[in-house]
DNA sequence: TTGAAATAGCACTAAATTGGTGCGAAATAC
DNA sequence: GTATTTCGCACCAATTTAGTGCTATTTCAA
């Protein structure tokens, strides 16, 4: 229904979790015992983004996962490929450009528009950074086109 | 994994068919003929686009579904809209600006970023045509974001 | 050295969503 | 009347997603 995972969910919120605590490493527990997010899952989680070079990871009683970059350099794009790949709007329409295993394929009369549609989608998720999602300020969101209807900034 | 259900790719092409028709009704039977869609599901999908206006039904031998409207004012939009509904995000980011059922909410740190993004995909879709979808013109998409990596138009 | 706390890896179960079907009823043209 | 269509609702099957179990390995610190 065209909605993020529950996963890519939780890495949004443990990676802004961890832009507040700075350059320190921050353990799955402590991040987990913040939010109403499930521990174990939480931990698989970090392990893929660890896996996927958006974080890096200390083992050991002190260990934790930390930013790999600074937050300005991360894109929510990044995070949501990393944890459940690139957006694809139809079965016609991959990241690559390719149409690999559609059978509708040669009939097929929607897939460049709907790939237009992707790239837009995808376009504004490398467009946002996680310093945009850290700070809810108007202009860090880089996107021209937000319809406001009234965050009331309190 | 952010992608349209087969519904709504078999609810656009079944659209798109329709345009090609002009304003002749035409049966579940003949698209789903057209195209390798399950005939069955098909119907289940056209039943749905005329239960939310979006298609005008006949029944009898002669029978069918056309266009309610013509194809400049019916919107990508309305179709995901009508076949899935509205794209939510997060599970804290409806539609209508509530967090209903959301348990992170109190201390959720993602909500307005994701709000935007939502947004910009809302209506991205909002702005994508019937006949956009139709006539595959760079022109006619009417997206000014688009993400213009071959065509070259200047 | 020992133990606690952390990540790493992999497999597994359960729940939810989606894809697809069955079947009968009501309308309509011939 | 019959063929062909939409309509309505329920149902099963397949896939995807949410969440858990368990064990190994690393590291710090007492």
């Amino acid at each position: 229904m065209l909605q993020l995972t529950k996963r890519t969910e939780y890495g949004l919120i443990a990676l802004v979790h961890m832009v507040d605590q700075g350059g320190e490493y921050t353990s799955a527990r402590e991040i987990a015992e913040s939010y109403p997010i499930p521990k174990r899952l939480l931990a698989e989680v970090l392990k893929d983004l660890a896996r996927s070079g958006l974080v890096n990871s200390l083992r050991g009683s002190t260990g934790g996962y930390a930013l790999a970059r600074p937050p300005e350099q991360i894109t929510v794009g990044d995070i949501v490929s990393a944890l459940e790949g690139a957006p694809t709007l139809a079965s016609c329409d991959t990241a690559d450009g390719n149409a690999s295993d559609c059978e509708v394929e040669p009939v097929c009369p929607i897939r460049s528009p709907l790939q237009r549609i992707r790239k837009g989608i995808w376009l504004q998720m490398q467009r946002t950074s996680l310093r945009a999602l850290v700070t809810p300020s108007p202009q860090a969101a880089d996107l021209p086109l937000t319809a406001r209807n009234g965050p009331a900034a309190s």
